[in-house]
DNA sequence: TGGCTATCTGAAAGCGCTTTCAAAACGCTG
DNA sequence: CAGCGTTTTGAAAGCGCTTTCAGATAGCCA
């Protein structure tokens, strides 16, 4: 049941020119400052920039003139002559994704803190598309960049290195680059333990999309692998792969259970997905966990919440957000850095998961 | 139940130091495209911008300058030079929050087809902060603003002003300054309607905290207007503010259970809250919708898969960005904008919301 | 008070682009 | 081929800040 109730549709008051704001002079510039406090603009600088050796006298009248006229340096002059942007960019495959936004806010945090903006790029799961964003934001001015994950375009390493700032990756690790994550296929290698232990056989996997995506490449590889080091395989129909979403979850399950004997337990590329299998499980007459076990990542807000309460891997977005920050604000201000930052995600126990109702015979 | 399996806590690989990156030159600047496509660097920011009145070979012979060096203009001193930064900055009150990511995220599309980058900043629901916020972005240099809501700290207007750069308001209307958004009184009073006309007698609200949220008011206010012009009223005990998510809506529906006989319906501050309060009402006995219908706010992505499916005030949030940002874009160009962008929000009827079971008969 | 050092200060030179302005080159026409 | 109107082009002047360098001041001691 769905139903649009009350639709007064859309409405646009039209050309209401915009009138023209105060017609301000011109912003005031450091010139100005300099000669309301009676002093050169070296000086002015050099007070605006907290460095020491400015008497107090002059260093008041600087203040004060710069607050009367309400002076702001011009960033762009002040980037050309210092040569540092103070700005960060990020390169994110889907910046409304709730891990990924967690860690812009985090990584944010930190630099905001340091004195630095963010400024975030979208590449949509496309190597290409992260080329041109991350290009973007090169041209554009930034200190340091953070990427998503270990595969890039061939390219994007020159680029980045032509331009002579630090850059770390995230969500995985990496032998070659600077990197703050965990390790993807060991985590869900780790939850495919955790089913069979419970006496699970038939374990099936749905995730998201893994093209230009190495980490859910690599978690369905950690699964296959475990499974084979207990004398079990990931039969194909039991690897879906799915665009991301609760709907992607319930057609995900839906062609699983059309591929032959439905698995015992799945883990899911997302929470999200996950729910949206359960959704589609329930549906189906299964009982969950009694019949099917569930698995998560992300440990999204609702997870604890779903009935059952999902089973899930938390990765620490917050804690990533604030390693990568931490890292590139060390290298961009030239401190030595650690060059791999391990933050193990978790396993997080909760209702979804269980021992198989009829343990399989095979 | 919940239990952490398995924690390999986190690990540092410590002080491996960076090794130096390649020990490029220097990065190539104009006056090098210029010398090897033997032109003036005048010649080469014209072929660079694609301004017209360049013979062919020259434009040529630049162009395969600039790609065999790798030229990559600085940002910053075309910024200084042109005085425009091609920057547009956006104050959000919650940088994580579902609704506000959509319309980054949507806002960020259109400007960057315009070529512009989007800086995001948090603000945290504090009008204080949303100016030192604003501050920031300003001086480090944005060609447009945009922010949440109508009401800012007094000095903000005035500091935008100075800078000569334009800005637009979201999520709500405004009489004195450009916005794109929506009326969330009426909406809201809508939803109350809607209730009444069920049938139900005793409405209740539980909101996300109001404090510097003219739009959480605004709400309420149209709620109450609505109850008030069916000769109803909201009582004090069901108008409940709560931290947003979904522990505070069931904080909140448990705080509105205290205070005396509960009532038949709740309008929420957005889904999660919805959730909550669904999760926290069942946990009482409590049937949704036979005992208590339930309203959100926003659409998430969740709320049609809710059990029952949850009716909610939808948001075009995308619409919201969208529209934001091509105004923005146009003020900036210097074309002639609407002043005021309606986008109404929907009242979706799902499951969630039903006649009162045994009509109250007050 | 003179001399010497330590502290402050301002003039000026960039930073790397864009853009104006005048000169150069070009293409026609008569 | 001179003359004239167009195109093209480059020299140079900024854009608004930081920072160097040398000169001006102040502080101190004898």
């Amino acid at each position: 049941m769905r139903a649009v109730f009350a639709e007064e549709s859309r409405i646009s008051v039209l050309d209401v020119p915009e009138e023209i704001l105060e017609p301000l002079s011109r912003s005031p510039v450091a010139r100005d400052v300099a000669h309301r406090a009676g002093v050169s603009t070296a000086t002015v600088s050099r007070v605006l920039n907290g460095s020491a050796g400015v008497r107090a006298d002059k260093r008041e009248a600087v203040m004060r003139a710069a607050q009367d006229l309400g002076f702001v340096a011009n960033g762009a002059a002040r980037a050309l002559s210092t040569r540092r942007f103070m700005a960060v960019g990020a390169v994110v495959p889907n910046i409304e994704n709730e891990a990924f936004v967690r860690v812009l806010s985090s990584f944010q945090e930190r630099l905001r803190q340091a004195g630095y903006t963010l400024v975030a790029a979208n590449a949509g799961y496309d190597l290409e598309d992260e080329l041109r964003e991350a290009t973007f934001l090169l041209e554009r001015g930034v200190d340091g960049l953070m990427l998503v994950g270990d595969i890039h375009h061939p390219d994007l390493h020159t680029r980045i290195a032509r331009h002579g700032i630090p850059m770390v990756q995230t969500f995985s690790l990496s032998r070659e680059r600077p990197c703050v994550g965990f390790d993807n296929a060991a985590s869900a290698a780790r939850a495919a333990n955790y089913l069979i232990d419970l006496g699970h056989r038939r374990i099936g996997v749905i995730s998201g999309l893994r093209k230009d995506n190495d980490r859910g490449g690599a978690r369905v590889t950690g699964i296959a692998q475990a499974l084979a080091a207990r004398g079990l395989t990931l039969a194909p129909e039991h690897d879906i792969e799915i665009s991301y979403g609760i709907g992607g979850g319930r057609d995900g399950f839906r062609q699983m259970l059309a591929g032959g004997p439905p698995p015992t337990a799945i883990i899911c590329g997302t929470d999200q997905i996950a729910f949206g299998a359960m959704i589609e499980a329930r549906a189906r007459g299964l009982d969950v966990p009694g019949d099917l076990s569930v698995i998560g990542h992300n440990d999204s807000d609702f997870a604890p919440f779903l009935d059952p309460a999902l089973t899930t891997i938390r990765i620490h977005s917050a804690e990533i957000g604030h390693a990568a920050g931490d890292h590139l604000i060390a290298r961009m201000q030239g401190r030595p850095v650690v060059r791999l930052t391990q933050i193990d995600a978790e396993l997080i126990l909760r209702a979804s998961t269980a021992p198989p109702r009829k343990p399989t015979l095979d």
